[in-house]
RNA sequence: CGGGGUGUAGCGUAGCCUGGUAUCGCGCCACAUUUGGGAUGUGGAGGUCGUAGGUUCAAAUCCUGCCACCCCGACCA
């Protein structure tokens, strides 16, 4: 393995494309925008999922799946939900290829022309409420709690590993209500949902917020929001959930019967989060060495290195090696016993440096003889020497230790970069030289919020919930504002 | 869409200006010695030089067209 080190403070953005590769989390392919995630991006992705899969389930909700392709006219029924997208989509025009009798090249068979051209789906909404259209009847069956895993198409101009790829891998929830009370508490439910996954899995601190009209989703009334800070100071829209009104339960026509035997539309709401988890992972905890996953996600959370000189040397060590995998299994961690014998250590060390794997056990005849192994921890690379008696909960603690100090530390960047400011100076000041959140009065327009992204680039991330109401002055216009927002640059 | 860049072995590259049998490193295979922080030696395998055409005795190299991807920006519910 030849891997060039970019360093994080050179180039953070090239950082941070080396480290995707090298890591062996997931590489571009041959179709612009998307990329091929790698089996160990793979395997953080699916252990992401299971945790998120739980959760949604523990919260009532089922799995189902809808087609990729959407009707152009399923797509065209809400008025601002197209607008929002239109401008990215695919579009499959026609079903069949043949060969040119000329020039013998595999060409679109322009005879088969769709009737109805298909989007690939963006987003899911509109094929979805088409369904519940017959789905649903009368309030006995609402709630209607819906959730799919799958994937979706976005032709964005330009993207990112992870971040932004024109496909990418996503779950959608979508719910039906009787009553917009309720509704508005599931999209409370599931924020909440996404801000503890985000904090206690993937160790990332969130803020909870609401978007402002100009950052709301396309047909939505409200859009709730976690916002997560990367180590450039760049704030990252983690996960969203939407009150989306009736405006779904209209376009499509979905009433139900009341008890009072009078027809209502629906209430919907939907929420989802992506790939895009993955960046983040990545950008808010690794390091020059590579990454650095916390305890909770790790596809590996222990590597056990095995050093030995001659044969007898490798029979007692591994075997000693194999007894410690056993113990720490019977405690279901993920262990992996690296037995190849044509790499050094310090080629094994590096690797597993690389990879973010949270604790590796080094274990040689020196310790085989003393009762002992060597642990190091890749949060802060300390390493110590522990006797192997009751190595299984030592080690179980050490993870769960890890997993808090990879949040701690996330967490005090985090607060460290939220600035308040009073002054358009003091914003611009903050915004440049200190970067991250900076939280400051606006006076609740559309016109200043698209000012002030014109003139920084910063963009409103949210409006906190639980926002303390105070009396101040708009940064920008210096008019009337009840309460402070937080703007950041975001990806 | 604007600006910049790249395309040569699995990966990273040299060669291109000044045309003449394809360079080096990593990785891979074999053997030996090694193994507590990215081992060493010896031998070996691996190439339609992105693509199509042109110039030429001869093209990775010069000319023309095309394609693809990456980076910066615009865009991003």
């Amino acid at each position: 393995m030849d891997i060039k080190k970019v360093k994080r403070s050179d180039n953070y953005s090239a950082w941070y494309n080396s480290l995707v590769k090298n890591a062996d989390l997931a590489e571009h392919s041959d179709v612009k925008g998307c990329m091929v995630i790698k089996p160990y991006g793979y395997a953080i992705w699916e252990k992401m999922q299971a945790d998120l899969d739980r959760r949604f389930k523990e919260t009532g909700h089922q799995n189902a799946y809808f087609p990729l392709f959407i009707p152009k006219s399923f797509f065209t029924k809400e008025a601002s939900h197209v607008d929002g997208f239109a401008k990215e989509c695919a579009v499959v025009t026609h079903y069949r290829l043949k060969v040119d009798p000329i020039t013998k090249e595999i060409v679109v068979d322009p005879d088969a022309k769709l009737e109805e051209e298909l989007i690939v789906r963006p987003t899911s909404e509109t094929i979805i409420w088409n369904s519940y259209r017959s789905w649903i009847k009368s309030y006995r069956d609402l709630p209607l709690l819906i959730n799919q895993w799958a994937n979706v198409v976005r032709w964005e101009m330009r993207t990112r590993l992870f971040l932004r790829t024109t496909e990418f891998l996503w779950q959608e929830g979508h719910t039906a209500h009787a009553t917009a009370d309720e509704a508005i508490g599931e999209t409370k439910q599931m924020l909440d949902v996404y801000a503890d996954f985000a904090e206690n899995i993937l160790a990332v601190p969130v803020i909870k917020g609401v978007k402002s009209a100009n950052e709301r989703f396309a047909g939505a009334i409200e859009t709730y929001c976690i916002e997560g800070l990367m180590q450039d100071g760049k704030a990252l829209q983690m996960g969203t959930s939407h009150f989306l009104g009736q405006n779904f339960a209209k376009a499509f026509d979905v009433k139900y019967v009341t008890k009072e035997n009078k027809q209502e539309y629906v209430w919907a709401t939907s929420w989802g989060v992506s790939t895009r988890l993955m960046g983040a992972l990545i950008m808010s905890h690794s390091d020059d060495e590579g990454l650095v996953l916390p305890p909770n996600l790790a596809p590996i959370q222990v590597v056990i290195i095995p050093i030995f000189r001659k044969e007898e040397e490798k029979i007692l060590v591994l075997e000693k090696a194999k007894e410690i995998q056993k113990v720490l299994k019977s405690k279901h961690i993920s262990v992996k016993l690296d037995d190849r014998d044509n790499l050094t250590p310090g080629f094994k060390f590096a690797e597993y440096e690389l990879k973010g794997v949270p604790v590796r056990i080094a274990i040689g005849p020196r310790d085989v003889q003393n009762e002992s192994v060597e642990v190091a921890r890749r949060d802060t690379k300390e390493k110590q020497v522990m006797s192997v008696v009751d190595i299984e909960n030592k080690i179980e603690h050490l993870l769960s230790q890890i997993q808090k100090n990879i949040f701690q530390k996330a967490l005090d960047y985090r607060d460290e970069h939220i600035t308040a400011v009073n002054t358009w100076d003091e914003f611009l000041d903050a915004l440049e030289n200190k970067t991250g959140f900076v939280s400051a009065h606006w006076d609740g327009t559309t016109e200043t919020e698209i000012k002030i992204k014109e003139m920084t680039k910063a963009t409103i991330r949210c409006i906190p919930l639980n926002n303390k109401l105070e009396d101040g002055k708009c940064v920008l216009t210096g008019n009337a504002s009840t309460q402070r927002v937080l703007f950041a640059k975001s990806y």
